[in-house]
DNA sequence: TTGCAAGTGCAAATCATTTGCATTAACTCG
DNA sequence: CGAGTTAATGCAAATGATTTGCACTTGCAA
């Protein structure tokens, strides 16, 4: 019941004890506002649309310190490339469309306690987990 | 029943119109006696154990022309490194232990079963898929 | 406002992987 | 079995992604 619920990464970064500078609150801006998981490159571009001159390091190092303070996650698909999606709140898992290269979330429960067991049958526990489902949007003629 | 259901690398490479070299003998050994998913540094330096003076690049270009062929699978796991592992003959998936960087492979038909019920929910059919297990051993004092 | 540590730009360094080119060696065919 | 073609190899240089050293700038706490 406070309003505290949907907390922006750069609230996240303030708590976090790191700086806000001009180059973060619009790298932030963008990953924030991104549906799909971009990857340094894309974000750099996005970035320097908007503020011209942000150095491509400074994204990585970017990057690399919210990674540190547990703010954005980093996936590597199948793919190669490095890609970021911000905060891991609630866990979900991927599917990937091939055809576009579109990364959607999805979660599902049942899947997450047949890992568990699995897990458990093999003499594991799961420290975390990856799940990603390269697709095909399905055609329906 | 005939003999043909174990069939090895190097029989498979045969099949594709590879040239069986000295180096391809050693490395296509190597990999199949793998118990886990090396990356190239790894075979390189198991090969070199074995026949000194192998280059680098000859493991690369192996690895490259063995995965165009089918003939190993490339993976790419949250610890960056691309490791690779002998044939997909049946599907499965892994769990990696996350103390010894070990990984080993498991299947689960009702988890398979159950990506394709919510890739279908999603409209999606899945094209292929990859599941991780992040693990650790459970321990039992 | 002042000072210091954190953040940044830039260029050079690093790391993994690929590639061009000349050389070697597998397999095919006679 | 020997010659020819063509893939495979070695080596070094090129590439591409990411990191780093260093000098400079700037956020933020006191």
């Amino acid at each position: 019941m406070t309003g505290s619920e949907r907390q922006t990464l750069l609230d996240r970064c303030r708590q976090s004890g790191l700086r806000i500078t001009g180059q973060r609150r619009v790298i932030l801006d963008v990953l924030e506002s991104a549906t799909d998981h971009p990857d340094v490159e894309e974000l750099h571009r996005k970035v320097s649309a908007i503020e011209p001159g942000v150095n491509i390091a400074t994204v990585y190092r970017t990057m690399n310190t919210l990674a540190e303070h547990g703010l954005i996650e980093r996936h590597t698909f199948e793919d190669g490339r490095t890609r970021f999606e911000p905060a891991p709140t609630d866990h979900h898992d991927h599917f990937i469309d091939v055809d576009t290269g579109k990364v959607i979330e999805f979660v599902s429960d049942e899947i997450e306690r047949l890992q568990e067991e699995i897990a458990r049958k093999h003499g594991f526990e799961i420290v975390s987990h990856r799940l990603e489902l390269y697709v095909k949007r399905l055609r329906s003629d």
